[in-house]
DNA sequence: ATCTTGCATCGACGGACATCAATGCAACCT
DNA sequence: AGGTTGCATTGATGTCCGTCGATGCAAGAT
């Protein structure tokens, strides 16, 4: 229950890798697909809110059962989402008993930070006057 | 040319608005359906890739003439997904003469990458002994 | 004015995705 | 054993999305 999420989280390969993230030097192919799969698991409200709720959640772990009723969707709506979630490497699951519980991926979460945050000495080119402004 | 895009900059409203981020507090649907369209613009290699290159540029901004040669994609298509990412609010553009150069908008990623990280003083929940664990 | 070049828009098509009802399966309870 | 509850999987359906060729439009060149 526990396997088969994406690979995000190695030193040397997988979505974050090397790279000192999106702003500073061009993707390459490969990286831009592994990279897409996880943004694309974010790019859902449904899914968005399951994760904040999950990742917000005191103790650190929600069982489905609490997800559910807090969404005008089925069940098995709501299965789905939670496996792409899953496949995405931004959280994980276990069986516990009847119920099964999830919980952030937070390696995940930082790891996409990092890719989003600019080099700190990157002054900002000045968009008041544009370089090679037409006369 | 400037405009339409989402607004995602703004202190007490759009996308990130007040909230601490994803990973502390419930997202309210409201603001997971403004989160998501962004998310969903990064959730496509192509334009992660076409972001990539224009982040990374010195000088800060691309002449479109740059970007397209470097896929193995229509014209319109790359015209596409800079709409998409022009209407999320993650780049913005200007016509020069017969170029139209695109470049960043770092407030946008700026705001991205503050929901992705998780405040400091959250201790990481004991993952290698459960909590309820079955006998 | 006409031609050419650079980019956006339009309309169409095929594949991907969100959703549901039905079903399957595991674990608990008699 | 049989019944019940919690969750995942399956199969179907309607919609969205990435892609293209054709076209439109703006700006420089002749």
């Amino acid at each position: 229950m526990s396997n088969q999420e994406l690979v995000v989280r190695g030193q040397g390969d997988g979505v974050g890798a090397c790279c000192p993230g999106l702003l500073t030097a061009p993707l390459d192919e490969g990286q831009a697909v592994e990279l897409a799969k996880v943004f694309k698991a974010l790019g859902d409200p449904v899914r968005l809110r399951l994760l904040s709720m999950i990742a917000s959640r005191a103790g650190g772990e929600v069982c489905v059962c609490d997800l559910t009723p807090a969404f005008d969707l089925s069940q098995p709506t709501i299965s789905h989402h939670l496996k792409l979630l899953r496949q995405a490497g931004l959280i994980d699951c276990e069986r516990r008993g009847t119920w099964v519980y999830y919980w952030l991926v937070p390696e995940t979460t930082d790891r996409l930070a990092n890719i989003l945050t600019r080099p700190a000495g990157k002054p900002l080119p000045d968009r008041t006057a544009p370089a090679g402004a037409a006369s």
